[in-house]
RNA sequence: GGGGGGAUAGCUCAAUUUGGUUAGAGCCCCCCGCUCAUAACGGGGUGGUUGGGGGUUCAAGUCCCUCUCCCCCUACCA
């Protein structure tokens, strides 16, 4: 048994996530945690919302709303999709609480002790007319390069080309469209990243298990040489910049930390928050002094998010100079688009968590989300994929095959598990089959290799209809009933394996199929010791009962009806 | 501009790390079987110049060069 640290990249606040968010690192963190949590490890999952920023100030803006009482408003509607989808959270936090602001606040104070914080002026863009200092991007303005209208402070969209946002010719307000904006200087604090490269180096070179797209993207970093990064920005929304008493850092007073500084301290402080609210010990998750060398550490997160978490927050826990647990292992996941194009809320193109839940069950959206996770590449949802997901694996494959094996013996033997009969061939084919693949699936499972691991479940699944075909007992029963009672019974003996194999994916499934079958909790474990075995596991006698249609189909009238409110193929961007 | 990832049956993806039998699977389609079951299940089959071009090698989807297209990052979006 290990102890296993997990953490989802955090969910930013302005407003409910879509599908491509939730497959991206909150559902298969979930799996994973619940998969480890099956095969009998200690985990500890841990997500919160990132909430700080210029985005979360102008959404709350234009929601009309205080921004604490948006972040507070939207912080529930995010925690209550994430129960719909039944993440299995063990803490999901808000990287506004007081843990957080007081964590970073000491992060600062240690960092800056290691001579690795410094004050330095610098010229940013500020709009009169908002009244704020504006992020590169929210600056727009006529392209230098190729005199392109709606060109970005940070880049062109038209020609590509990377910019400084005082350059722009005619410059506005990408907030209000105001042109009344200037160049202003402001002063803000700098973590000393250069100092630290050579310690990062030798980290990256040492870790293992991460995929080459971490590795590539931190030594590319290392390569050109880190430069020292303001951690601080002009915004009244965040975590205050405190002095080394706890009072505002004098010319500070309106500033607050960079939230790229402060939500990854959110993992920590939210698990500080788990610690409290559950009577539990959070040192020995993060503090090596405490334990957390024998702590894996595992990170889930989208493709865009690697260089935060490979080498912004590692500078942070190397650069206090405590003993401060590191990452062990990344997954990083590329995006699910919308029909190859991106989810957007204003032209009704794509599905948020909160819509998805009132389409389909959560099961039949996380089994589709994590067989077609975007491990290689992008992965384009469609309705069509959608529905032969849920109509062919779920409803044919899976739950057609509980159904038949259950109403076969209420019709045939009483509704209860029969005794009676000797294996033959066909249940040495089945045993053999369960040998091979049970120890894959764990296999794909422990290397988070999730498309294969559902692979490996559906096959699982399809033997069993296979196992069925062959040892047809349906045909027995007209002459030997005992012979009959050895197909039905393993029948049902796989019916519920295939519930048990399937806990992590579609938690709600299982537990109607398992329940059914009669299954006690505490006999759900991966803990399957003899595979042999397992086809004979539930104690003969037993009633059963035939759970109801476990899979409802999806029709072609349902994906005509989703893509007219949602879009489809029609409108590919 | 720089860096990284990707392109493989009609569709969605394996196999590329470590070059090695006839490049696999699911869906679709066709044929057969079964009749316990949600018109489901099982078996078999059709289908590939591995994005284009060039090279190395006894052998290339895999290594090298080059071109095209898509995605991410490029340090004040998060």
């Amino acid at each position: 048994m290990a102890r296993i640290l997990i953490t989802s990249a955090l969910p930013y606040i302005n407003g409910v996530k879509h599908m491509g968010n939730l497959a991206g690192s909150m559902l298969p963190a979930d799996v994973y945690a619940r998969a480890m949590r099956l095969l009998g490890h200690d985990v500890l999952y841990i997500c919160a919302t990132d909430e700080h920023g210029t985005p979360a100030e102008l959404a709350a803006q234009q929601a009309g709303m205080d921004v604490a009482a948006y972040c507070d408003a939207m912080h529930d509607a995010q925690a209550g999709a994430g129960a719909q989808f039944d993440l299995s959270y063990d803490y999901f936090g808000r990287s506004s609480a007081p843990s957080n602001h007081a964590l970073t606040q000491h992060f600062a104070h240690v960092l800056e002790a290691q001579d690795l914080i410094y004050e330095k002026v610098s010229k940013q863009v500020y709009s009169n007319a908002d009244g704020r200092f504006l992020p590169d991007r929210y600056v727009e303005g006529t392209c230098p390069n190729c005199e392109f209208d709606g060109a970005r402070g940070d880049q062109c969209d038209n020609c590509g080309k990377l910019l400084d946002p005082v350059d722009l010719i005619n410059p506005y307000s990408a907030v209000s469209g105001s042109k009344d904006v200037e160049i202003r200087e402001t002063n803000h604090l700098y973590l000393r990243q250069s100092a630290l490269s050579d310690r990062l180096r030798d980290w990256v070179d040492a870790s293992e298990g991460w995929p080459p797209l971490a590795t590539s993207i931190a030594k590319k970093w290392l390569d050109e040489g880190l430069r020292d990064r303001a951690i601080t920005r002009d915004l009244s929304w965040g975590v205050p910049v405190t002095d080394a008493n706890g009072k505002p850092r004098a010319g500070f007073e309106d500033k607050v930390f960079y939230v790229w500084f402060d939500a990854p301290i959110a993992y920590i402080a939210a698990t500080q928050d788990w610690a409290v609210k559950t009577g539990g010990d959070w040192e020995p998750y993060w503090k090596t002094d405490a334990g957390a060398n024998d702590t894996q550490y595992v990170q889930f997160m989208g493709k865009d998010n690697v260089a935060f978490h490979t080498l912004s927050f590692p500078t942070t826990l190397i650069g206090s100079g405590e003993p401060w647990k590191l990452v062990d292992s990344l997954k990083a996941f590329n995006w699910v688009t919308w029909y190859g194009g991106k989810f957007s809320t204003s032209q009704k193109r794509g599905v948020f968590m909160d819509q998805a839940i009132d389409i389909a069950p959560s099961d039949n959206w996380r089994w589709h989300l994590m067989a077609n996770a975007p491990e290689g590449d992008d992965a384009a949802f469609t309705w069509e994929e959608f529905a032969v997901s849920v109509n062919s694996d779920l409803a044919n494959v899976l739950g057609n095959f509980v159904n038949r094996i259950t109403k076969y013996t209420a019709s045939k033997f009483d509704g209860r598990i029969p005794a009676g009969g000797v294996n033959t061939e066909h249940e040495a084919w089945i045993i053999a089959e369960l040998e091979t693949r049970i120890p894959a699936l764990i296999a794909h499972y422990e290397a988070r290799e999730f498309r294969k691991a559902m692979e490996q479940t559906r096959a699982i699944w399809a033997a069993g209809n296979e196992y069925l075909t062959r040892a047809a007992p349906w045909s027995l029963y007209k002459t030997d009933v005992d012979a009959a009672a050895v197909g039905v019974r393993a029948g049902l003996n796989l019916a519920a394996l295939f519930g048990i194999i399937a806990q992590p994916i579609i938690p709600n499934a299982a537990d109607k199929i398992l329940s059914a079958l009669g299954v006690p909790q505490s006999n759900r474990s991966w803990d399957f010791g003899d595979i042999a075995g397992l086809i004979n596991a539930l104690p003969e006698g037993t009633a059963i009962k035939a759970p109801d249609v476990l899979f409802t189909k999806i029709e072609e009238s349902d994906i005509a009806e989703w893509t007219a409110q949602y879009g489809g193929g029609q409108d590919k961007a």
